[in-house]
DNA sequence: GTCTATACAGCGATAGAC
DNA sequence: GTCTATCGCTGTATAGAC
């Protein structure tokens, strides 16, 4: 077991955060192998699909986390509107308060959507359904509408903390989000 | 003056569209010059700076007609309701009613970004800034808040629609904020 | 001004030695 | 499994004929 690289884990967390930075096109097969530690050959044991298959299976690393953290305690939750609280803090954590873009999203914006078609309309379409039954528990009229509004606005503040190289804009949209969604409850 | 291409600005036209759909990595110069009818030579004829000019006189482009058909209306209109309604509906023209991203928030979600850094802070700032001046006008309070969760609603509802293929949402997204924000107003 | 031909670097991917 | 060397190709950019 090598120190500079425990598992392919790490390796795929390493090659997450390029192809973040540098998007799809623009994350070389260099830089991957650079960033992992692995030389290309190696790159081509873990992954002999390439660059498509390191993208793919970044995306439903990312998918499963979502999933696990914030979807089910969605769905399953006893207390909705905590529930949701804890959406919101666990959204400003996994992006680093604004600080770490969305892959999906970025993914979304160019020709790479193409590709990972399914997987970027599935992460979307799940977090909406997962919000809106949460808002419909906890007694929301159009939880539908108002879960699709969250989630656009977290991309939007993602966005737009990101263009204007700005972190805190993405913490105070979350803040007021969170807080427009509770007043809505009441 | 030949048929195929009347002037620099429609040959512009079509190499906006190609960042458009492919991002700025993705964006090669054949496909550049294919749908601009230009060969690669007559391409460096009319920008010597290469892609990378070509892509700062498209985002220096989009921010004139953002300046000329959303900001200074913003700022200038007398019903500042109105202008705030009027913004609504260019936008959703400009954005073809869901089914076109915008090249801003694209290019801000790659390395990208740091090659036009300037273009792209300046873009959405002014965005907000026109949009508060004129929910200032209007009574609102916090403008500038709303200003920043209406910008970023957009571009989230742009990106959400584009994952999910349903430009409806954008349109719907569009019409709920301006109701709300009219309501906000009464 | 337009094009074709070309330069050279870097791309994704593979082979094969160790 | 790891690496280095190399493949074939495409990338951006340029030169030079017309």
């Amino acid at each position: 077991m090598p120190a500079a690289l425990i598992c392919r884990d790490d390796a795929l967390a390493r090659i997450a955060e390029v192809f973040r930075s540098h998007g799809y096109e623009g994350a070389s097969l260099s830089a991957l192998s650079a960033a992992s530690g692995l030389g290309k050959g190696s790159l081509y044991n873990y992954f002999p699909g390439g660059k498509e298959q390191m993208a793919a299976e970044v995306l439903a690393h990312i998918d499963s986390w979502f999933e696990a953290a914030i979807y089910a305690p969605l769905h399953s939750a006893q207390d909705a509107p905590a529930a949701i609280a804890a959406m919101f803090g666990a959204t400003e954590r996994y992006f680093h308060g604004g600080g770490r873009i969305c892959l999906m999203g970025a993914f979304a914006l160019d020709a790479t959507r193409d590709r990972f078609a399914a997987a970027l309309q599935s992460y979307f379409d799940r977090w909406v359904a997962a919000l809106a039954a949460a808002l419909r528990r906890a007694g929301m009229q159009q939880a539908q509408s108002q879960a699709e509004a969250v989630v656009a606005g977290i991309q939007g503040a993602l966005t737009l903390a990101r263009a204007l190289d700005d972190a805190a804009l993405f913490r105070r949209r979350l803040s007021e989000m969170q807080q427009d969604l509770l007043a809505g409850l009441a």
